[in-house]
DNA sequence: GTGATACTTAAGTGGCGCCTTCACTATGTC
DNA sequence: GACATAGTGAAGGCGCCACTTAAGTATCAC
């Protein structure tokens, strides 16, 4: 995933209406009309949301006649799950040469304890 | 992880400095001085951003003298992390129970009631 | 003590983000 | 054709957010 998808993935999930949309969407696809029947804004306000869920990656749309029907795409969440992943290893390791480092040196404390 | 604690993880994340900090910590612990060192902005600015971090639960810090230390927080990260591992499973339960309506009514192989 | 370092806090500014309304198009129903 | 439904697009308001500068505090070195 790039710099500037997981930039616009985060920032779309930063927004509550947002991210209590793709929570519906994960439950399965829904029209405009659907997203926008739990939330006390204009429809062109959800509009302007999806359109950002839209352009972040994390949704799919789709027209038929005059319905657009909204999928989430589980490529993008998969994304920035394997974002936060990354930064764990990236800690783990640390530890690992942490922990090298201790034994090579023969820590006391490390010895000391059991 | 509650909601209000996701809400402000993904506030901090949306932001680029905040995200390049949090990537720069999860490399090792860091002071102010050394996080601001690769941005062009104030460190008053910085200061900001980190405080932000701390609010979101995403860093921890600790002055000693007068020099404040700051780790991240992997339990955080985790908690993130999880937010999407639920978001997946419900698509994909929701995937099984498709599978199984189909199974069961629009399968050719179908047995039993119609 | 003096001076330097490492932040910290307060106040102010500019821009962008979320929302509204209103006018509009396109499609489906009768 | 007439009406309803489903969504679209533009323009504007208002608040919040990232940033700045400036002044201040606390610690360390000498």
């Amino acid at each position: 995933m790039s710099t500037a998808s997981i930039e616009l993935v985060f920032q779309a999930l930063a927004d509550p209406t947002r991210r209590l949309m793709v929570e519906r969407l994960s439950r399965g696809p829904a029209t405009v009309s659907d997203l926008a029947e739990p939330f006390a804004i204009s429809l062109s306000a959800v509009v302007q949301h999806l359109n950002f869920l839209e352009a972040s990656g994390l949704v799919h749309t789709q027209k038929v006649g005059r319905v657009r029907t909204c999928r989430i795409k589980p490529a993008a969440l998969r994304g920035a799950e394997q974002w936060f992943a990354a930064r764990r290893t990236s800690w783990e390791r640390r530890l690992d040469r942490l922990a090298d480092y201790l034994a090579e040196t023969g820590d006391p404390a490390r010895k000391g304890n059991a």
